[in-house]
DNA sequence: TACCGATGTATCAGACCGATACATCGGTAC
DNA sequence: GTACCGATGTATCGGTCTGATACATCGGTA
């Protein structure tokens, strides 16, 4: 994962490893975060891989004498680097919409082709669906087994869930509009203003 | 995590293995959720550090001759487990209210004292007022550079803290009524040390 | 009889986090 | 002027958790 989110972020411009966290997790917003202590290690078996390259624009003078004089490292993206983001880009089953990883590849949907884009809010929402499903019948089951606490957590877990499938729906029925509108499904990406504005809860 | 989540179920009643993890996933609901790779590990650690003791309820009859016969194992909470886990149900620090801590703490909320639920749940909210104000700063200051994906993910991942700071308020209310209804004055606010620092741009 | 899905125990590689360490730089308080 | 401090910046390490995989048992049903 964070590898995809240091490509696509590579992709946009050069930047340092320090630049680079702080750009995630704004990006990412409140739906996940990365540490230092798996970017440099990533950033190392990118590097390995051939995928970016580094430059040491040396501030200016200062010959880099004696002590271990750290410079700042910009990580470029790399030609194997492109093509590696595009395989990634592309990709539209479970590995694109579980937890974990839908929030990445959402973040890039505007360098995502529009099918593309499209199953994988599908396949979100099934996911969000199938696990609604799991709360709902738990729930009814267990109702009068569980102590207040244990209930209104799944009661809130279970809004959340449902909140999160409404706003993929809505997500949805705009792209499909906005492909309709160009003839061919998806053949071109919604215009910023028809993205809905929808209420919606996310956990985890 | 695990190992809190774990003492708390065995203390309702003994368990397989099997039935633990069923039992975990149900009662987090959407929250949280383990796997066997991490369960088997802590239940192995806790055995050894006393917490927990193995029985093997035999099925019936049936010698475990030759063959690897793997026995249902069934845990038991120990003496000493005890004393963790009220050790654990009394942490009312950050430990106890962030993103992969909150859940679990809440499910066990009902073993839990009043004035250690009112701090808890005052923490957590705070925590996610600090990141609330950092992504809203974020969000208008940078409105105008992001593409109309990444801008309606961040507005969704806004939205979804609010609301989770709503229910938290209500909770809050609740718990003080509560709390004054019993005669009690209520507790002591978090520890300021505790708090959440500076705001900074800091997700998550 | 043969299969299948639920139950049940277990391991392993790898991703990621939180804490920690250390160094530089601009500003501000004294 | 200097002493401190918070932001910038790079880096490692122990430990927790996941996802995949393996294997075995048991009740039902085709």
């Amino acid at each position: 994962m964070l590898e995809f989110a240091v490509l696509g972020l590579l992709h946009e411009s050069p930047m340092h490893g320090y630049e680079l966290r702080k750009r995630l997790n704004a990006v990412l917003g409140a739906f996940r975060a990365f540490s230092y202590g798996s970017l440099y290690p990533c950033l190392r078996r990118m590097k390995a891989a051939g995928w970016i390259s580094e430059d040491q624009p040396v501030s200016a003078e200062a010959a880099p004498v004696l002590t271990g004089r750290r410079g700042k490292v910009v990580y470029k993206l790399a030609a194997e680097g492109k093509e590696r983001l595009q395989e990634l880009l592309a990709e539209a089953g479970p590995s694109a919409w579980e937890d974990e990883t839908f929030g990445v590849h959402f973040a890039f949907f505007a360098q995502t082709d529009a099918d593309v884009r499209l199953r994988i809010l599908e396949g979100r929402r099934s996911r969000l669906e199938q696990r609604r499903e799991g709360v709902r019948t738990a729930l009814a089951r267990r109702r009068e087994r569980l102590d207040a606490y244990t209930l209104e957590l799944q009661r809130h877990g279970l809004e959340s869930v449902e909140r999160e499938v409404r706003w993929l729906n809505e997500l949805i029925a705009t792209e499909r509009l906005a492909g309709a509108a160009t003839g061919r499904v998806g053949a071109l990406p919604p215009d910023p203003a028809d993205l809905p504005r929808s209420p919606g809860n996310h956990i985890r």
